[in-house]
DNA sequence: GTCTATACTCCGATAGAC
DNA sequence: GTCTATCGGAGTATAGAC
């Protein structure tokens, strides 16, 4: 399922300023976000750094951007599913495709204003679709995201099987 | 309760090594850890930022004797207290009363073999206890983490009540 | 244990020509 | 839209004197 028209926050980007994202991208799941520089950035896409600020006004706008690309996409990702069980598989699925984005997404503060309106909402709606209950969607969603975050910085004793635990959590809120 | 002495990991530095870690808990809990210098630390301390290096050998080994000490204390102030409930309210509390240590201690990757063998075992074992199953308390931990994390970040959209998510949480594993 | 001096690397960003 | 040149700053860390 694909986001609506009005969300999908690429629909305002020049098409040199999509191809600059989709370079970010690149980089950023290669090398993840604090070592992504403006200058790798612009060896990526074989220009000179400052080439960059004719699309993008700063590193942080370009993280926005990215966000935005990530809630969409995570939010399509995990959408065509119904049920608790089928919703938590395509959500660690989703995450662990794209771990660095992921991460990027989902952690430090977010500038709520500069995303377009209704689309970090729309983003988590499965949630609330597959559970029925606000509350509820908020307690599995924030759970989901314990397991993936945890999983992504190898958090996890060395030897333990998160299989079991995806079980376990799926279980308690199935 | 108080942590096992040979599990203490302050037990082997200086007594000078141990104000410089004070210092850099009152930097890190301020300005959080990627504004925390070499040099920030020294203005803290008013020394001059050389002479840290005669105390800790990198920034990295002062990292991982923050994340020790953070270990050592969350596990102490979750350890008295008996039930899932209230379990997840301490750890909440202990989380809240120091965010930066705690994100310090739980984001990003862990270079387990500075860490004193057990700690962080034992740090964790609370959530054995509350549920008596191993799978159990890692889904509960997971979901604690989610939940204090996203708290932390402001990630929870303006308005809701993470009260109830938490009543939620609790509902789930209780 | 602290100092001064400094090396060395890297960063984001701007100015102005083409 | 891209370039070259460059600014201004910050960072970790080392050397060696006291």
């Amino acid at each position: 399922m694909t986001c609506p028209e009005e969300l999908d926050p690429v629909r305002l980007l020049t098409p040199r300023a999509r191809e600059v994202l989709a370079a970010a991208r690149v980089v950023l799941e290669r090398d993840g976000w604090d070592t992504l520089t403006m200058r790798s950035l612009a060896d990526e896409l074989g220009i000179a750094a400052p080439s960059l600020y004719k699309h993008f006004a700063s590193k942080d706008a370009l993280r926005t951007q990215l966000i935005a690309l990530a809630l969409k996409e995570f939010g399509e990702g995990v959408r065509p599913v119904s049920g608790v069980a089928a919703l938590v598989r395509a959500y660690r699925d989703v995450a662990a495709a794209h771990p660095q984005l992921y991460r990027l997404a989902t952690s430090g503060s977010l500038d709520r204003d500069a995303l377009p309106p209704g689309l970090e909402d729309w983003s988590g709606s499965p949630f609330l679709e597959a559970t029925g209950d606000p509350h509820r969607a908020q307690a599995l969603w924030a759970a989901a995201h314990g397991m993936v975050i945890l999983e992504l910085d190898g958090r996890f004793p060395t030897g333990s099987a998160p299989e079991a635990t995806w079980d376990e959590l799926v279980t308690h809120f199935g």
